[in-house]
DNA sequence: TCATACGTACATTCTTGTATGTATGTAAAG
DNA sequence: CTTTACATACATACAAGAATGTACGTATGA
């Protein structure tokens, strides 16, 4: 079974990124060999050799097929000046919607939480993902200091704090979800719990919701 | 430099402990060997397998020495009752404290965050990680009903879906600094980001933030 | 004297990287 | 249009190191 035409190259790499995806999900980066992905592929490691220096690279090449495509996406965007926080609101939701719909993107995710140690080689990855953290929180805080300035939400708000809180809320609804789908219906939950947040940005601060807490309490995430 | 005494054999099982943290930490657990952590200890082998079954094993010890304390905080509770509101934000602010507070913790929750593949044995330390979450949502979820009923938040905010949204706010805050501590100061604006979020769920919700996006977009997290 | 608390030695089992084999597509030469 | 030569796309084989678990040795405290 021996395939030489570029197409039929191209199908067998990208069987094996399909076949890394679902092993890697299955018994995490660094338990997996790669004889076990041939095998699951229905190859050999000379395979996969051809195509990919080694496992980091296979793994990197796996996780491209999901973060370039988001990475690029951010390209064209001027929108934000029509309606900032509908902007803000459009940047949450999109990314939300990504991970409730496609699975691919729900296999990465849960292999980039939970099924891979963030060493070596790895820790390149982090800093990827940093740098794309930074990014985003860019664009939310130019939406909502743009909507700071037209007087939409409460000037009582720090632009920068309010993005760091809203990607944490995205961010945690995401990962806990990711950890559990059945925890909560996300698909359904999203908008009204960002429209929620947004909706605290537009109010005039209240009173302290409560005062000194009696005594210190240890609680778990 | 055999030790024999009990008390002594503790302190070489309490050393084990604290020097596979930092292996663990640095070295991500499975590229982590026990001959890398006995000598990092200046002992062998031998002496980790006589206080530990094996690896799993003595990460699981590693990781009570945090959990089991947070676990058993829990017990001594019936304060939310005298203001409900008060007692939620506390649960938020106590574990967002531990965390800026405790180097150890810090290191546990990095290894646990990125340092560690939940497969095979380590799954049922997810499964403990989703059970934790459960009861402090139920924890969270009855002072916020119990506000509720009290009048103490607006009657339109579901009180399931508020808590869920907090715990993805103080879980998504965790996360992202533990990604990076640089990133915001999280011991100062811990409070006045959850009182935020408090606030919103007195506030009347105002009309949506944004209608009809006019285009989906797609942004990484 | 016996259980404890380690250190040491060994056999076995992966896993990796690389070297080598091989069959097919492809393109230039005749 | 064939033949020849070379690159491609894999499969196979091999050597070397590393990690694990266990068996065993040993010295001390009770």
């Amino acid at each position: 079974m021996v395939r030489r035409t570029k197409e039929a190259a191209l199908e067998t790499r990208t069987l094996i990124l399909d076949t890394a995806e679902r092993v890697f999900e299955e018994k995490g980066v660094s338990h997996t060999t790669l004889a076990e992905i041939a095998k699951a592929a229905g190859l050999t490691r000379g395979a996969i050799y051809w195509h990919f220096k080694n496992k980091v690279d296979l793994f990197q090449a796996m996780m491209d097929r999901i973060t370039l495509p988001m990475e690029h996406s951010k390209a064209s965007c001027g929108a934000e000046l029509d309606d900032p926080l509908a902007f803000v609101r459009d940047c949450a939701l999109s990314v939300l919607k990504q991970i409730t719909t496609d699975p691919q993107t729900q296999r990465v995710f849960e292999i980039c939480c939970h099924k891979v140690e963030y060493v070596d080689e790895m820790t390149q990855l982090r800093e990827r993902h940093i740098e794309c953290r930074s990014e985003f929180l860019s664009q939310l805080e130019r939406g909502l200091r743009l909507a700071a300035k037209r007087g939409l939400i409460s000037a009582s708000v720090n632009p920068r704090f309010a993005a760091v809180g809203l990607h944490a809320l995205v961010d945690g609804l995401i990962m806990n979800w990711v950890l559990d789908p059945s925890y909560f219906p996300l698909a359904k939950a999203a908008a009204p719990m960002i429209d929620n947040y947004l909706n605290s940005l537009q109010a005039e601060p209240h009173p302290p919701a409560a005062k000194k807490p009696p005594k210190p309490r240890t609680r778990t995430a």
